[in-house]
RNA sequence: GUGGCUGUAGCUCAGCUCGGUUAGAGCACCAGGUUGUGGUCCUGGGGGUCGCGGGUUCAAAUCCCGUCAGCCACCCCA
């Protein structure tokens, strides 16, 4: 007996049954409201080519990608000169998100729709140090448009996430909002160099969780102290809930972003995200390709967030010459299911059979599947037991298997072309024909 | 990447502080009580290199060191 370990590689998960059926049941609803606000599907290779990965994530998402070793002689040859660097071993890794995939294919295929509205539901991979909802590989479920730079596209994004969410039962979760340019603006009035806009908006982002003090404390650590400051408090200034319309008002570098988000709350009012949308001057995003509004989905009682996404108009031009504009908004499953799996949220999900067929030994086993034929040509959910041990033994596998009904096939039976139905719940048998079945369980249901 | 907690049966855990016969419980599984009828109950049974490696000791699940894995918080994110 070899010690091979059987659990499967840190952060990847197995989905048995129950697992499976509470993912498919809430990327029903995905993909359900995604294609109502008329967006198609896309799906693309789990393996991107590392010129298409690379740079486009900021240096830390570099780190956290998979890559695939060369093979065979390519791999001799780069391990030959002794010299290699990750760069010589590898050429290909692992999809990190589905937003640059999506890049890529929008500047591949020039014949598409002027508005390409793609939805892309698919697992990406991030060589990421596991923790509460968060794993190595996951899914995100995606949509898009591409072709325009239009508050409306910018609206459409946020409506629907904010209908997903409202779908799958959510009432109390907030769209927070933020403008690229707004921050940078930020950022320079207090008199920050743009290279410390990262370290500076990452402290300041955690405003809500460790307090003033402890964002004071941050950025003096950074060496950011007394602009960091001015900047703290310029930010603090900017959550009062006139302040988007002074920006708005006021000639600066911070009428164009201003505008621009009140044209986007005003297109959004009348959708589903209406009541969601809030003005975060706080909220900056790690992905380095943004480049306008800028949105993350956050909930009570989650420590990272259900969803993010914001406008990258330069991202596809990093493809093609011409760029285009795009806009784009991510769920994370595994974060919805983590929230909805914590609050109960979930219908009850039917998995399994609704009927097991029974058979005694006398009964010839072709006679069995016969009978199984019939009742799946009904449209119920039959699983014939394999073998034939006591009727006790089969009747306590339908109860494992939570099988609402057990279908009896002995000798009798078998000779009158019927089958002993037995209701499990209530304890009830009664012989009817096998036709008959599916009427009978629909009536006791 | 930083800090903390935990690794004992398929699962959830007790035992470890103060080393000492064959390492326990519940659930699950198997058999019987019940040879055409489940769930409850009763009886019995199988199943464990105590994460792994090393050290201390007459003796290690228990003490020490290392290592790996999982979880939690931070960081970051979906």
């Amino acid at each position: 007996m070899s010690e091979i370990s059987t659990k499967p590689p840190s952060g990847m998960r197995d989905f048995l049954a129950p697992d499976v059926a509470r993912r498919r049941h809430v990327l029903g609803v995905v993909q359900r409201v995604y294609e109502s606000f008329g967006f198609v599907p896309l799906e693309t290779p789990t393996i991107e080519n590392l010129t298409t990965l690379l740079g486009k994530y900021g240096p830390e998402g570099d780190q956290l990608l998979y890559r695939i070793l060369h093979r065979r002689e390519k791999l001799q040859r780069a391990l030959a000169a002794g010299t290699a660097t990750e760069l010589d071993l590898s050429d290909e890794g692992l999809r990190y998100d589905l937003t640059v995939p999506l890049a890529r294919v929008v500047a591949n295929y020039r014949d598409l729709p002027a508005y390409y509205k793609r939805y892309q539901i698919q697992p990406v991979w991030r060589a990421d140090r596991p923790a509460k909802g968060r794993f190595r590989e996951f899914w995100q479920c995606d949509v898009d448009i591409t072709g325009t730079g239009s508050v409306v596209a910018d609206a459409e994004v946020c409506g629907a996430v904010a209908a997903v969410l409202q779908g799958l039962g959510f009432t109390e979760f907030t769209v927070n909002v933020n403008h690229r340019e707004l921050l940078r603006a930020f950022v320079l009035a207090a008199g920050l160099a743009p290279e410390q806009e990262a370290p500076a908006l990452i402290a300041l982002d955690k405003l809500d969780k460790i307090g003033r003090d402890g964002v004071l404390k941050e950025l003096g650590e950074k060496g950011l102290g007394a602009a960091g400051e001015a900047l703290l408090g310029s930010l603090e200034a900017a959550r009062a809930p006139d302040a988007l319309a002074r920006f708005a008002a006021a000639p600066g570098p911070f009428q164009q972003p201003a505008v621009a988000l009140q044209a986007l709350f005003a297109a959004a009012a009348p959708g589903p995200a209406a009541k969601h949308l809030v003005f975060d001057p706080t909220l900056a995003r790690g992905l380095s390709y943004y480049t306008g509004p800028i949105f993350e989905i956050t909930c009570a009682g989650l420590a990272g967030s259900m969803g993010g996404g914001g406008r990258y108009d330069n991202l596809i031009g990093m493809f093609r010459k011409q760029g285009v504009p795009a806009v784009g908004f991510s769920l994370g499953l595994e974060r919805i299911l983590l929230v909805m799996e914590e609050r109960g949220m979930f219908p009850a999900l039917a998995t399994g059979p609704q009927v097991l067929l029974c058979r005694m030994a006398e009964v010839p086993a072709a006679a069995a599947i016969a009978v199984a034929t019939q009742l799946r040509a009904q449209g119920l959910r039959v699983e014939v037991f394999a073998d034939t041990p006591a009727m006790g033994k089969q009747l306590n596998y339908a109860n494992t298997l939570a099988a609402p009904f057990a279908a009896i096939l002995g000798p009798t039976e078998f000779a009158a072309g019927t089958v002993a139905l037995k209701d499990l719940h209530k304890g009830e048998q009664v012989s009817l024909p096998v036709g008959d079945v599916a009427r009978e369980i629909a009536a006791r249901s």
